[in-house]
DNA sequence: TAAAAAATCGTTTTT
DNA sequence: CGATTTTTTA
């Protein structure tokens, strides 16, 4: 009966691969050039099985560096190779950046007419790319709204204001947290609601079921939303999860160790049909518990498919022997993981630098020191990036980069698109595409001031919820108001048909010639020239910089819409729109550095409470997390590796005392060489069995043999420094640039640095301009 | 209603 | 300290 049952299976399988052949030979052959030995060629035997076990659950455990994306990318490739639709195959990232990366190299392993037909993303944006078209079948226009962090907190904030709750205890952003864990946990606001034990989180569960109703008012989706909704579509019905199980027919999830709940669960209803799913990942790199991760979905990983095949990939090939050890080290002190050893053919390597310093600016110079003399020995500044656990800590780190002329780029903090002139923009297009979203339309209304403040407002509000009217049709109709005065009715009906206006222009014309003209007829432009202070011109010159933005992208994509443009920065990550390769070094979190290297890694801040970070309440799990974090930083390294603390750390404007970090300890000795002196009030016993400090000041690095030379030819002397040559990229005032839509111009003035640097110039064409050059793209000439 | 003055708060980490 | 939010005043 079984051999049987088997031989069937057998034959049932010949059938559907020969059908399979013979559809690729029909669409596929004549486009494909790519050559099959190339895709497993170079691979070690476990990253050969990874890639080469095609049929069934399969979970590759990658420790760091060892050629996971080599193996993701091949695996995709040699799936296409072996008659794959590519249609058929979703690979799920953890940022756009990461996906668009696979993407290109996929393309260069087979044609790119294959490689661009795979569904790679992250989760967030290939589920808002489905629910788009599916938003029907879940009560939604597919015009819907996705709402950030930042939005979502607003609406937090107004339900808490209307419903009068509100203490030192309930704070919006905390309130959304909490809405937002429970999202991230698949915990409806009802089953809050009833396992609510005191008056607090009756009224947060409260508040989570308005917010809930208000975003589907709103025909909006919040992060969260995309994952659940999602969800809710595949179990709306059988015919519809079916065909979803049929279109992904091959799954790959990287960085599995850190999907949460809701990502579990659609990977899971989406596989169970055909169960061709490859995750990848190290429950060592787990660092987003936080945001709702559970490891234990990597560990149980076994459990969910009883057939699974594992791989584990164990040689490294980005570190020294010395980094790794190091980091091997300071893993194994934490409780729960999958044993396994990462090993290495690299050679033994430098020490590992520990940087003992006084305070956050000496940490800062220091560093900055350390870089410009490799960068003057031949180095390249690309290659170096400084980490570090909160992202306040970039402000002293960009002193010191400064002043040494040093070009730097940071990734995350204050991104372009969180400010509030550029969301403000940005809700004046949405209003246009989606009018139900009140959100936008409460953001924008009285920006400029049109006569609509507070009290108005309240009662539009009002009027809109008794008679279960959306906002924007009590603007269309504000006569009808009671209460409401008549020259703010009049302003209301006014806005609201300039609304209409334009977004019916937008149905009617390509949307680069619409929304310039949209965005000046605002006056938000007019009303920032006005103001007339550095701040506001700043924020004019931002939002022409947007609008250039935008038109550049409609120039490249003449034939996506507005909405794609409005869902494409929605879910960016800084990370995806940095370009890491020019000449500068990399200044981000270590949260952002995750499956990035480097060949030089400073990470800064190691001082208990910072790294760790910790609070009153920090719990064992969270302790370990931080472990994870800094095994993920120092596995960034390629070849040599910093490690700074600080004994004083400006903080709020007055200077905290610390203590060097628990972590340090974990590294063995004779991995470590300390520089500097030890500084007074550096007395933590552990740490005085390592005073073999090298010299007597902030002495010269041990330089590597190849490089000795030019180390030596720089003193260590003030003087040196300003001597270097200013750095390629920068700007005088005085030259003459080029801009793509201004055209030749002289720069008058310079102001700013990093990213946020700007340029005044005047533009034979257009006059006087201040641009960042960041964004600019300008030529020299 | 809007501008100016005063007070408040914060720093984890991000799709 | 500095940015944002709330309160006061015109």
């Amino acid at each position: 009966m079984t051999i049987k049952r088997q031989k069937n299976r057998i034959f049932v399988f010949l059938i559907i691969t020969f059908y399979k052949m013979s559809e690729y030979l029909n669409n596929f052959e004549s486009i494909s050039n790519s050559n099959k030995s190339a895709i497993t060629e170079g691979l070690n035997p476990e990253q050969k099985s990874a890639v080469e076990i095609i049929n069934g659950p399969i979970l590759v455990l990658a420790g760091a560096g060892s050629g996971k994306t080599r193996v993701l990318t091949n695996r995709i490739a040699y799936l296409i190779e072996n008659n794959i639709n590519p249609s058929n195959i979703l690979a799920l990232t953890f940022t756009n950046k990461a996906a668009n990366e696979m993407k290109e190299r996929i393309a260069r392993l087979v044609h790119y007419k294959l490689a661009r037909n795979i569904w790679a993303g992250t989760f967030h944006s290939v589920f808002a790319r489905i629910l788009r078209l599916e938003a029907s079948k879940i009560g939604y226009e597919s015009n819907f709204s996705i709402y950030d962090q930042d939005d979502s907190t607003s609406v937090v904030k107004n339900l808490m204001k209307d419903a009068n709750y509100g203490s030192a205890k309930l704070q919006p952003a905390n309130v959304r947290g909490v809405i937002s864990s429970c999202k991230n946990k698949m915990i409806s606001w009802q089953e809050f609601e009833r396992s609510a034990t005191n008056s607090i989180e009756r009224q947060i569960a409260e508040i989570f079921r308005e917010y809930e109703n208000t975003l589907v008012r709103n025909n909006a989706m919040d992060f969260d939303d995309l994952l659940l909704n999602f969800i809710s579509l595949l179990g709306k019905s059988k015919d519809i999860l079916k065909e979803y199980q049929d279109k992904f027919k091959y799954i790959l999830v990287d960085e599995y160790q850190d999907t949460n709940k809701a990502q579990y669960i659609a990977i899971q209803m989406l596989a169970k049909a055909h169960q061709n799913i490859c995750v990848v990942g190290d429950d060592a790199q787990s660092i987003y518990r936080w945001r709702g991760a559970e490891i234990q979905n990597i560990l149980d990983f076994q459990k969910d498919y009883p057939y699974s095949k594992i791989v584990r990939l164990e040689q490294n090939y980005r570190s020294t022997k010395v980094i790794l050890a190091a980091a091997h080290a300071v893993i194994s002190n934490n409780s729960r993981q999958i044993p396994k050893k990462l090993w290495t053919d690299n050679p033994k390597g430098d020490l590992i630098e520990v940087l003992a310093c006084s305070d956050d600016r000496e940490e800062a110079r220091k560093v900055a020191e350390i870089i410009q003399r490799m960068y003057n020995s031949g180095l390249n500044l690309k290659d170096f990036a400084i980490l570090y656990r909160t992202n306040a800590q970039s402000l002293s780190l960009e002193t010191s980069l400064r002043a040494l002329n040093l070009p730097y780029i940071i990734v995350g903090g204050v991104s372009f698109y969180k400010r509030k002139e550029i969301k403000d923009v940005l809700a004046y297009i949405r209003i246009l595409i989606n009018p139900k979203d009140a959100e936008s339309l409460l953001r924008i209304v009285n920006e400029p001031p049109r006569g609509l403040g507070q009290t108005s407002i309240n009662h539009i509000k009002e009027f809109s919820k008794d008679y279960n009217k959306t906002l924007f049709d009590v603007f269309d109709n504000a006569d009808k108001v009671v209460h409401l005065q008549n020259r703010s009715a009049q302003s209301a009906k006014a806005f609201a048909s300039f609304i209409r206006k334009y977004s019916q222009m937008l149905k009617e014309m390509p949307p680069v010639d619409v929304i310039s003209e949209y965005i000046n007829a605002t006056g938000i432009l007019e009303m920032y020239r006005q103001i007339n202070t550095e701040d506001s011109l700043d924020r004019w010159s931002n939002i022409n910089q947007l609008l250039f933005d935008i038109k550049q992208y409609f120039t490249n994509n003449p034939d996506l819409s507005i909405e794609d443009y409005i869902q494409q920065i929605s879910l960016v990550a800084d990370i995806d729109e940095k370009d890491l390769n020019g000449n500068a070094i990399t200044l981000m979190t270590l949260h952002s550095a995750k499956g990035l290297e480097y060949p030089n890694v400073f990470i800064t801040g190691l001082e208990k409470g910072l790294f760790p970070l910790s609070r009153i309440d920090t719990t064992k799990e969270e302790e370990e997390e931080e472990r994870r974090l800094f095994y993920v930083g120092i596995t960034r390294s390629k070849e040599r590796l910093f490690l700074s603390y600080a004994l004083r750390r400006a903080k709020f404007g007055d200077v905290q005392t610390a203590v060097p970090s628990p972590f340090l300890r974990e590294i063995p000795d004779e991995l470590t060489k300390y520089w500097g002196k030890p500084t007074s009030g550096f007395i933590e016993n552990s740490y005085q069995q390592k005073t073999t400090y090298p010299q007597k000041t902030f002495a010269k690095p041990q330089p590597k043999p190849a490089i000795k030379e030019s180390y030596n030819q720089i003193p260590d002397t003030e003087q040196n420094y300003s001597q270097i040559q200013p750095v390629v990229n920068e700007y005088a005032v005085g030259d003459v640039v080029y801009h793509n839509s201004f055209g030749k111009g002289r720069i008058v003035a310079l102001s700013g640095s990093g990213q946020a640097r700007k340029a005044t110039i005047t533009f034979n064409s257009v006059g006087q301009k201040q641009l960042i050059l960041h964004f600019a793209k300008l030529k020299k000439m």
